[in-house]
DNA sequence: GGACTTTAGCAACGCTGTTGCGTTAGTTGT
DNA sequence: ACAACTAACGCAACAGCGTTGCTAAAGTCC
């Protein structure tokens, strides 16, 4: 029966609402969403019944009775994500409203193992559950952003960039058996610009977030959800050539975005250079929103942002028209562990897609 | 009532399946769909009853009752597309199945104006509308393919490039006046690269059509529908630099790609630089299919293919495993008219979006 | 205190896809 | 020839979604 697909559209929107407004009532969520308010009656008690909104007061206006006001419940969700770099493991307890509710880093050794990292994340993952907390009944699952390459739909890498034991390792679904939670795989730049997108709302439809750590990636979220491609590899934005004939580039070609970025003599060079990249992408893809992350970034956070308004501003054409927003990630260097996160809850509580993403 | 959009989303998707093979019948149709084989019964019997398919005979298996067998009608529904570039107006008649049954072409007038373009379409439309072929009645509308940039929403041209009487001009609104039919309006790539979406079916996901014709852009098609971004100005892509300090461009930057391939000394050279440029798409959007079409890119149509190949082959990283697929426009210089045409029939029986696109 | 305004909720309804089961149109076996 | 079997088909009852129509509730305003 497919009116199930409605019902959990309704509720996801109603759910999303919630996020990017302190309240939501009856009145208002009809009109946005353009059901009836008949229909938002029912939504509303379904989520009430399962505990993700409750009752905030009533909102007297100049007339009439007042209207019941609901709000989201932060505590009633939660996700478990974990960045995956080459030296280190950090993980992010997240709680519905996207708030990052706990944290943890443990090293990683040096060329680690499949094994290896299961065994850092199980012990990670029951640490943050013994915590006091959130009881795990309330858990959605477990999120990874990884490093790719890999194949995002059945959760497997193919062989991550610099990392000799990883190659066709079904991470998903070793990790799922380890842990006995729902595990969701992805690429770290993904899962970071769906922690923007998840903590935004709905005013964040295009948008890339460009990572400088160890490397030059870009997550991109393309009409409302996360972009991955044909074969789940999107985002290898650090190279894209900008300089024909350029300095040579580990992958083998010349003058790719992160060779040229990375001979840059300081970090104001260096983020032009980024500017220059952003300006490409904005060409291609009419994005509304650039955010800025990865550890190397964030090091010169203010560098970066200023280089990178002052491209747009002054590179990209009917620069007044066609606005962008140029920000830091708002969750600095946890921003790809609490994306994860926010996957699992995105897969579970986000607005879906009929064809399943 | 939203149970409608339930119902023309599985029509759609029938209808989709119907395009992209030569007969459907129940059993297949429910397997791919997921949707119960009765359900499937009530969608045929409404399609039928709309004349959209018809039924084919029937398919005889090794024992038990035979299957029934539907096709496609083409004839039950028509579209028109406009492409309009700085000198002249190319129409083309496209029936369902997106074949192309009739087209024209007429001079336009040096820097014409919006009033001469809609004397031109209109007069183009009572044409192909004349001739013995398909009651007006079944025509589903008339798709326009502009030079950007313009606002697709809206249908308003912003300012068309180096057209000197277009600068916020309604051209939908203007359009659907003069000709008492739905218009939809487009920028031209978007219009081709759905051309070939519409004729390919559902594994056409991700995909750009390049298109060299008096500049350099790109249509998009991700995730299975088009990408217009967030000021729906997507596809600038001859405006992204691949070579810093490069040679100036129109736009004011340096080293674009379209100025490094106009200043290019031959075909091969030009085509090489595009080589480039679409291994720049294809590290950021991982896409599955480049197509390429455009005048004067098609005038040398297989050098740029063999190039563009070339460089998918030798540039990409793991190229054995990101498998892309290089072709030229299969309807050639008439893409971007069809596309238009299939623009308006993609929007009234496509696989809608629950967001609306 | 009555008129008015706005919100809320119950009940009947329409339409979607689903389920259960009998029917139909073939082939296979004796 | 005829029963047994197979696979597709279709009618009828049903479940669940949002909608519609109407009544009740909780305020303000005069």
């Amino acid at each position: 029966m497919h009116l199930a697909f409605l019902r959990d559209y309704h509720e996801a929107q109603v759910i999303a609402l919630a996020r990017s407004r302190p309240t939501i009532e009856r009145g208002t969520v009809a009109e946005i969403t353009g059901l009836t308010p008949q229909a938002v009656s029912k939504v509303i008690a379904r989520l009430l019944e399962e505990g993700l909104i409750a009752p905030a007061g009533v909102r007297r206006a100049a007339m009439g009775k007042p209207a019941a006001v609901y709000q989201l419940v932060p505590d009633s969700r939660w996700a478990i994500g974990a960045h995956v770099t080459r030296r280190a493991l950090r993980l992010a307890l997240t709680d519905l409203a996207g708030t990052v509710r706990a944290g943890a880093t443990t090293a990683l050794p040096p060329d680690f193992t499949p094994d290896q990292l299961l065994s850092e994340l199980s012990a990670g993952v029951t640490a943050l559950l013994a915590s006091p907390g959130p009881p795990s009944r309330r858990l959605a699952g477990v999120g990874i952003g990884m490093i790719g390459p890999l194949d995002q739909a059945t959760g497997t890498v193919r062989d991550a960039h610099r990392l000799r034991h990883w190659h066709d390792i079904p991470l998903a679904a070793l990790a799922t058996e380890r842990l006995g939670l729902p595990v969701h795989v992805d690429k770290d730049v993904t899962a970071g610009v769906t922690a923007e997108a998840w903590r935004r709302g709905a005013g964040f439809r295009d948008a890339a977030l460009i990572m400088v750590e160890s490397g030059v990636g870009a997550g991109l979220w393309l009409g409302g959800s996360a972009h991955r491609g044909a074969h789940t590899n999107a985002g290898e934005f650090g190279h894209t050539v900008v300089q024909l004939d350029g300095p040579p580039c580990v992958c083998g070609r010349r003058g790719c975005l992160e060779a040229v970025h990375d001979r840059a003599g300081d970090p104001a060079a260096a983020a032009a250079v980024i500017g220059v990249g952003v300006v490409n992408l904005l060409q291609t893809l009419d994005l509304g929103h650039i955010v800025l992350a990865g550890a190397d970034l964030l090091e010169h956070g203010d560098v970066y942002r200023r280089a990178v308004e002052h491209a747009v501003r002054t590179q990209v054409p009917r620069a007044d028209w066609l606005s962008v927003e140029v920000t830091l990630a708002g969750l600095g260097a946890g921003t790809i562990a609490a994306g994860a996160a926010m996957q699992v809850l995105n897969a579970r509580y986000g607005v879906p897609d009929p064809a399943g993403r």
